[in-house]
DNA sequence: GCCAACGTTGGC
DNA sequence: GCCAACGTTGGC
């Protein structure tokens, strides 16, 4: 099934540039976003009604970008240059994995198309917003961000630790996970993935849960 | 809730 | 330019 469609493989293909001095270029991506906020459940809900609901961070699971009109919405709030230059890598069309991070279960629960290539994330010069960067001038904008359309969710919840299981077998044995970001750069929540990458993951939504 | 890993900041 | 202190991420 997947690498069936010839045409589709090659537009998942990561492109070697002629110059080699250019970064590769890859063509999926997955994106880190929490499902439940740690504020939310830290802090007296009470307590929190009281101060402006913009400080807090938002729970923004795959289900809110769902439920957006179009189903699509820009993905702000990163503050992580790595994270953000991957963004500035993204084409039009290009696929990610929805992640949820830092819940109950952590795992990739569905798939989202990127449908604006990057542009200025607004909420860093919004004083009100949690993500406001003082040190971000107008005329030189420091963060960006991407617009996103979700496509589907993934035919079953791809957890974590079902990801952690491949990762160590195919280090050990070798396979298309033994490097993967989800690992290696725990703490990067926008990770390219080599097209092997990909479509493993891809096959594990027909396989039983390791 | 704890804490390891790691990115950022700032003093020197 | 080093590096200690600090803050954040995110699994557990």
């Amino acid at each position: 099934m997947v690498g069936g469609k010839k045409k589709a493989a090659a537009s998942v293909e990561p492109l070697k540039t002629k110059e080699s001095s250019e970064p590769p270029q890859y063509c999926s991506w997955l994106m880190k976003s929490e499902p439940e906020s740690r504020f939310e459940k830290e802090i007296d809900l009470k307590v929190q009604s009281l101060i402006s609901t913009a400080c807090f961070p938002k729970h923004f699971g795959i289900e809110e970008l769902k439920a957006l009109p179009d189903q699509t919405g820009c993905w702000d709030g990163v503050r992580n240059y790595q994270a953000r230059n991957f963004m500035r890598q993204m084409k039009d069309g290009q696929l990610a994995f929805f992640y949820h991070s830092n819940c109950k279960e952590p795992g990739i629960a569905g798939i989202m198309k990127i449908v604006k290539e990057a542009y200025v994330d607004h909420t860093q010069f919004d004083k009100k917003d949690i993500h406001f960067d003082a040190n971000s001038k107008a005329d030189n904008p420091k963060w960006s961000m991407v617009d996103v359309q979700y496509q589907r969710m993934v035919k079953r919840y791809i957890p974590l630790s079902e990801l952690k299981k491949y990762h160590l077998q195919h280090r050990a044995k070798g396979g298309p996970l033994k490097d993967m970001g989800l690992f290696t750069r725990a703490r990067l929540s926008v990770q390219p993935l080599t097209t092997e990458e990909f479509e493993f993951i891809l096959t594990l939504e027909d396989k039983e849960p390791l």
